[in-house]
DNA sequence: TTATTATATACCTATATAGGAATATGTCAA
DNA sequence: TTGACATATTCCTATATAGGTATATAATAA
């Protein structure tokens, strides 16, 4: 088997780097297709298909406006990836690095208090 | 050309699912290769593979135990992908639909304040 | 109408999977 | 040693990309 779609979901989606380029720009604010071929420099196919995988996982919205298309971003797509990071967020927060030097040093206030002189 | 390496990173490792679901069984703590194929009832090369990619991209360690292999989590590797999501939590956070509430309800007063009766 | 601009789709190709099955490697026990 | 267990690797196949190029569709302008 091969893997899994890229419209799968917003992991998927959000896999390949030109896509999240893309998100990158419309965090800002709506763009038309061509405004997203010019700021990142790629091939006019492959942004609209790009925005095709955006748009079937819900990542982005369209709308029309004359012979322009433009495309803004559903932020709220990526709450499921962010809800999944959440078990591991203690993994690297400052916070529980913080308490990490708390228990190091009652580790070695333990091991002083026990004996050890060197 | 086809998809990015699923070694490339921690965004392509991790949008196979299997591989979440490893990692998933591993926060809890380390897990021989035995344990996994177990708790997720999956073949057991396939779970051999699925952690050689996640090695890869450094989302897990192994260390030698017998004839066990004890693989750990390193939730550090997932980092980058938290880091990235910073930008968009606003547009799912409480803390912003609270706001916009507030931004509402000025708005409302407004147009109360205008003159609109209906 | 025709031309021009903006975007989407179709077609082609190379490539990297993921799963299944078989087998290799490695470690311990008898 | 031989056998049993634990894990990794190899080989095979079907499939879904991503990029390139050409073309279709759609909307405006002349």
């Amino acid at each position: 088997m091969a893997r899994v779609a890229t419209t799968t979901d917003a992991f998927n989606a959000v896999a390949e780097p030109k896509r999240r380029q893309i998100l990158d720009v419309l965090v800002a604010g709506e763009r038309s297709v061509n405004d997203l071929v010019t700021l990142l420099g790629l091939a006019q196919p492959q942004v609209s298909k790009h925005l095709r995988v955006l748009r079937e996982v819900g990542l982005v919205d369209v709308r029309d406006d004359g012979r322009q298309r433009m495309y803004r971003l559903n932020g709220h797509a990526l709450k499921p990836i962010h809800d999944w990071l959440k078990n591991y967020e203690q993994m690297w927060n400052d916070r529980f690095e913080a308490l990490d030097d708390v228990l190091d040093d009652l580790k070695q206030t333990e091991a002083a208090d026990g004996g050890s002189s060197k």
